[in-house]
DNA sequence: TGTACATCAGTGAACGCGCGTTCACTGATGTAC
DNA sequence: TGTACATCAGTGAACGCGCGTTCACTGATGTAC
């Protein structure tokens, strides 16, 4: 088989995005590796060029994507504890704490696979564009986490503020224990971090 | 001149070291390039191998190096508000905020330009362990910080899982103010973790 | 103190390697009639 | 509906490039006598 059908191709390109998506939150963006792709969907990749014009191209795209993934998994919370924004985030700060271990990396929050990597970037780089609009709808996201539809534009804004506070210590949080993994100091910066939010809580 | 006297040959060990401490902050431990370190201290490549043994042996000690430095400029913070935990904590916030730009990396805190290369790190690689090793020890100096002699333990404990989540936060905090720099929203993530710093103080 | 010689820091070219990208080619797909 | 042909997804080899590392060589340094 030489050429494949519209419907073939359209699915060998998602299937492309999603293998560079575990990549790219496993390896980093500068770790994506266009042969090691290719190959993890069957093809060879001079086929590549027909579906990117770049392998930047790819990585935002990947990117994208993964918090496409991320952003799912925390609308499922959301609608799961509708009404009960506390519930919500509680929820959610387990499970981000659940993902504190490098073997997490690449089914966890792109956020903090990716972080080091992009603040790094050059300024001119695509990656930035497409990194401060995902990471915004993130933060609206876990704002309004579990909340009904009639909350009032102050709370709102307090709630914005306080969930980008406590999304910086997750990710603070769930990088060090990452690099710390196999260490008492693993536990150690779960169990501090933990307190705060347990403490923090009205 | 080919061959250099010892002490010249061991400063130059130095400038390496000193060029690829700055370049491992500004470019990752990937990101650390042999031949731009050498250039960098008036030298080819081929030297290179009279002072390491390889590419990660310079990483390590660069690494180790960085975090020398850095734990030189917490001891400052601590010796010139010594007996005042408070304001030697408020300093050091202060000081991690003001490096929470991209420009920043190579002057900053090894810790938050380092987390996420430390992350993805095989579980054998030697960096990991020069990495626990030196974090904890940042933890240690953080957590007495502006300390006069006589804390008692528990207090000393209590200081030590406060340091660790409040060091989190910044490094979370400022990275994500990296990734974001010249948008609304690295003000936006600063100000909101100033926030917590200022109203979870006692 | 002088001399002969071994050492070894540094040079500069070369090596193999994996990468991103290009390209001539193939042949099934999809379209025009 | 059938046929002729243009399109284009995918192949596989090739390209230039920069990397980490090696190596033969040089000649000043440091040492043994």
């Amino acid at each position: 088989m030489v050429k494949s059908s519209k419907a073939v191709t359209a699915q060998r390109r998602e299937e492309i995005v999603d293998a560079a998506a575990k990549q790219i939150k496993q390896h980093g963006i500068e770790g994506v590796r266009i042969p090691e792709v290719m190959r993890e969907v069957g093809m060879t990749q001079g086929g590549f060029y027909r579906h990117f014009d770049s392998k930047s191209d790819l990585t935002d795209t990947a990117l994208r994507h993964a918090f496409d993934v991320h952003r799912g998994i925390l609308e499922g919370i959301s609608d799961s504890r509708r009404g009960d924004h506390s519930a919500a985030i509680e929820a959610f700060v387990e499970l981000y704490m659940s993902w504190a271990d490098p073997e997490s990396l690449a089914v966890g929050c792109p956020v903090s696979a990716l972080a080091g990597d992009v603040a790094r970037a050059p300024m001119d780089a695509s990656v930035r564009g497409v990194w401060a609009q995902e990471l915004d709808r993130i933060f609206d996201v876990v704002s309004v986490l579990g909340d009904a539809d009639d909350v009032d534009p102050a709370t709102r804004a307090e709630q914005r503020a306080r969930a980008i506070a406590g999304f910086a210590t997750l990710v603070g949080a769930s990088m060090l224990a990452r690099t710390t993994a196999g260490t008492p100091l693993a536990d150690e910066i779960l169990t501090a971090t933990q307190n705060t939010f347990t403490t923090t809580a009205p």
